[in-house]
Order: C-alpha cells, then sequence, then structure tokens
DNA sequence: GCATGATCATGC
DNA sequence: GCATGATCATGC
C-alpha cells in the first residue's frame, strides 16, 4: 500500500489508536520468541505493510516521512513521561563530516516524524501494550535552531578528531547517543586513528517527554529564547547575556530590578528571580521549554570569601532498593549525571560570616555544566559499588553520644572516600529512616557532591 | 576550618 | 506526609 499523501497516511496511522499491538500483530512476530522483532517492525509490516528495511531513505520515501514507534510511561506521581530517547540514525563519522546540517544524514532521514506513543506498562506483555497516540511530528522554529546547534556541536568534536570523546551531555535537544550490542562496537573517525564508540543522533528522553505531554496532555510550557536570537548565538551564550547585566549586583538589588518581592525564605525566591531576568517572569522553572526539553536542571551556590562553598550539594535521597537492584551501566546515579545539565547560579558572600553576620549576597555568574563522563565512570560508580558493597556485607550503624545526644553513625563513604561524592543523612529528623534491603534500619542517606569539587566546578565563573 | 550527623522550613 | 533545599551543631 503506498500512501499518496500525508493526510492519507495520517487517517491510517490515527486509526490505531486505542489498538494493542496484539491485535495488530498479523504475522506473530511478538508471539514467535525466535524472532526478535520489535514493536517497530510490527506497525511497519502488519499495519502498514511494507517490508522492514534498514535505508537511509525515510521509511514513507515519496513523503519523506520517518516512522517511529515509541514507549511513554507513567510515573508514580501520575504524570506521563517518555520512556527512553528517541534513536534515530547511526551517525557514519567518516560521511557525516562532509555535510552541511541541511543535507545531513539526520535531515535526509528525520526531517518529518510520524511519532506513533504506546503506553508501557511493567511487568505486561508486549503484545497488550497500546498505541496512545499517533503524531505527524516537524521541529517547532526555535527547537531546529537548537538542534542545528546541537548537530554543529557533535560534527565539530568529530572534525576535531574526537568522536570516542562524544556524550549525551554536549548537546541540549539532539544527542549523540550509543548504540550498540556492547562498548566494544567501534567505528573509525576520519580525524583521528583512536576507533569511536557507534552512536546514533537521538532526540533525549527530556524532549520527548515535552512532546508526550504536549501531545497527549496538552501541556504548555514558556520559551525565553525566539528563533532571531537563536539564529545569532548559542542557548548557553543567550543565558550568559540575559545574567550578565546582573553580575556584582546583590540578590536584593537584583530582585528589585526585576520586580520580585525580597524574601529569601521563600523557596521560589531564586527560581522567580531566574524566570523574571530570563523575561518570562511567574513561569515556574519546570514550566520553562527550553530547561524542560535539554533537562537543564538549577542550582544555587554560596561562595565564601575563600571561594569555597560553606556546604556541599545535596540531592536526592538514595533509594536502596533501587541502587542495589541495578546494573551499573543502567544505574539511576550513572543516568542521572548523564542526562542533566546543571544551570549554576553563582552567589558570593564578601565577607565572613563573623565579620558581618547580615553580610549581602552578590551575584557573580552561571556556569551550564554538566558532569564529565570520566568523573561519572569513576568517581560516581566508585560511590555506587561501595553503596552495593556495604549493603552487600552489611552496613556498620552505631549510636554513640555526642553531647548529652545520641547520634547515629555509619561507614558508608565520606567526603575524603574520592574527594567527589559523598553520603550523609538526610531526614525531616531522627525518625526519618529507611529500611534497607538487607533488613538494616537507618536514617534516610542523601549522596552529596563535595563542597571541594563544588568549588572546582564554579572555579571560573 | 573541616567533617559528619541532625534537622528546620517551605511547598506540593 | 514527604521531598527538597538549606543550614545548624558538635567534635576533632
Amino acid at each position: 500500500m503506498i500512501y499518496l499523501t500525508t493526510d492519507e497516511l495520517m487517517e491510517k496511522a490515527k486509526a490505531a489508536e486505542g489498538k494493542t499491538f496484539g491485535q495488530i500483530d498479523l504475522t506473530n512476530r511478538l508471539g514467535n520468541i525466535s524472532s526478535k522483532g520489535g514493536l517497530g517492525q510490527v506497525i511497519e509490516e502488519s499495519y502498514f505493510g511494507y517490508k522492514v528495511n534498514s535505508e537511509a531513505r525515510p521509511d514513507f520515501d515519496e513523503l519523506n516521512v520517518e516512522l517511529k514507534v515509541t514507549p511513554i510511561k507513567q510515573n508514580k506521581n501520575g504524570t506521563l513521561s517518555a520512556k527512553e530517547r528517541l534513536v534515530l540514525n547511526i551517525i557514519n563519522y567518516m560521511e557525516e563530516v562532509n555535510f552541511h546540517f541541511y543535507n545531513s544524514s539526520f535531515w535526509r532521514k528525520n526531517e518529518k516524524l510520524l511519532l506513533m506513543f504506546y503506553e508501557w506498562k511493567k511487568g505486561i506483555d508486549r503484545k497488550d501494550y497500546k498505541i496512545v497516540k499517533s503524531v505527524l511530528f516537524t521541529y517547532p522554529e526555535e527547537d531546529l535552531e537548537i538542534i542545528k546547534q546541537d548537530w554543529e556541536t557533535i560534527i565539530s568534536k568529530v572534525r576535531q578528531g574526537k568522536a570516542h570523546e562524544l556524550s549525551e551531555g554536549d548537546t541540549n535537544y539532539l544527542g549523540a547517543c550509543t548504540k550498540g550490542s556492547n562498548k566494544k562496537q567501534v567505528r573509525a573517525q576520519p580525524f583521528s586513528n583512536e576507533p569511536a564508540m557507534q552512536r546514533a543522533f537521538s532526540l533525549k528522553q527530556s524532549y520527548m517527554t515535552t512532546l508526550v505531554r504536549k501531545y497527549i496532555k496538552n501541556e504548555q510550557l514558556v520559551k525565553f529564547a525566539n528563533t532571531s536570537e537563536l539564529k545569532q548565538k548559542s542557548l548557553e551564550q543567550i543565558l550568559q547575556d540575559k545574567f550578565a547585566p546582573y553580575i556584582n549586583q546583590t540578590l536584593k538589588e537584583i530582585a528589585s530590578t526585576v520586580g520580585v518581592t525580597y524574601n529569601t525564605n521563600s523557596k521560589s525566591f531564586v527560581p522567580s528571580i531566574i524566570s523574571a531576568l530570563l523575561g518570562i517572569k511567574g513561569t515556574r522553572l519546570d514550566n520553562i521549554e527550553e530547561f524542560a526539553k535539554a533537562n537543564i536542571q538549577f542550582k544555587t551556590i554560596r561562595l565564601e570569601p575563600n571561594g569555597k562553598p560553606k556546604e556541599s550539594m545535596s540531592f536526592e535521597n538514595i533509594d536502596f532498593d533501587q541502587w542495589t537492584s541495578e546494573s551499573w551501566d543502567d544505574s539511576y546515579i550513572r543516568n542521572r549525571f548523564l542526562e542533566t545539565k546543571f544551570l549554576l547560579v553563582v552567589f558570593e558572600y564578601k565577607e565572613t560570616a563573623k565579620e558581618n553576620p547580615h553580610r549581602a549576597l552578590y551575584f557573580k555568574g552561571i556556569k551550564l555544566w554538566n558532569m564529565p563522563t570520566p568523573i561519572i565512570e569513576k568517581e560516581v560508580k566508585e560511590v555506587w559499588q561501595e553503596i552495593n558493597n556495604k549493603i552487600r556485607d552489611g552496613i556498620e550503624i552505631d549510636y554513640v553520644k555526642r553531647g548529652n545526644k545520641m547520634v547515629e553513625t555509619n561507614n558508608l563513604p565520606k567526603t575524603k572516600f574520592n574527594g567527589i561524592m559523598h553520603v550523609r543523612p538526610k531526614g525531616a529528623n531522627g525518625s526519618d529512616k529507611v529500611t534497607l534491603p538487607n533488613g538494616q534500619i537507618i536514617t534516610k542517606q542523601c549522596y552529596w557532591l563535595n563542597s571541594s569539587y563544588i568549588a572546582n566546578i564554579v572555579s571560573d565563573v
């Protein structure tokens, strides 16, 4: 069957909404264990009636439409997310460097996508997954500018002979994700003899999540960068320029300039200053389109006059059941850092607390940062491994008297463990405990980045 | 001054 | 009720 118009194709695609893969799978690909057929292949073959191929041309070549069948999932809090990044075509390092964006393999194959979202549920048979929504997707113009920047970032790294150093954290919406059965699957690159891991262009999971929420939940986001700005400068440069006028002003002065009530007790105080100076006053940070799509999370840092924060930086509490049930490569903590960009908003005190207890906080600058892959693969992995070992062998939990109080101590990785990350209690109070997989009971624990490492990261701000 | 444990306040 | 960001308190 050949679809002559996109409307015709979409009519057919829409008719699949509400159907399960079992209802669609005419050739019983899914029932046949020896056939490793994917859900996408079932749709291609049984639903649209064309032969499965892996060509560089789009699936519906005449219409320039590429078919993508992709999972969504429901979160514990009821929201929807993309379950995965959307993996597109493999990057041929040798060839892609010869193109401009508009004749690149990425653009030729993925200019228009027919996205068919299905709902993944834990523990249910693939046959019973249901198609929820079919969408003909073309990139909004602002997104396309950012994707072009991302493509250039990836390609210029290959042109510098650094294809082996590519990482998903390099880019905002379009990523270069690893693709292959294992890490040994490598390819040649044109400007270095170093073999590089095989990678594919992909739309990041955070980007896909915003599409899921837009098309299925009608969720609206607010953007701060427009197309004409994005044609001139990178997303990071736009951010830098928006914050630049406030450097060396006190938090109080900035609040007054942007018209936000000065209230350091409010948890939304710094976030509301950020959205105000981005020109979208009143927008919650998780409703900022660029942040949601690129998975940018903000963190404030307060430096003491010596250039070091007084406190370490805390993250989520550790879900020990999860941390001990996953392999390193699929671990929560590894993906947390591989897939998150941090907008570090740096303030400094120019006096010590001793010199002046009412000291003012001055804005120093921002940094868009993601944790370097080598740190993730070494120091973060060490902490993950150590926690797994300690839980396997039993954590030493003691109760000792300090002053007139009893405190709980443990032998989880401390500040000196590797200079990057440590583990420390973080509960609401003394009785805020969790039960470990081995049955031990411990105060809730959190992972922290050492203050010395934070100082290091922002030393160039 | 730093390391480690404890816990507060806000907001959903 | 709980997660999160922030910061306090004690001991070396």
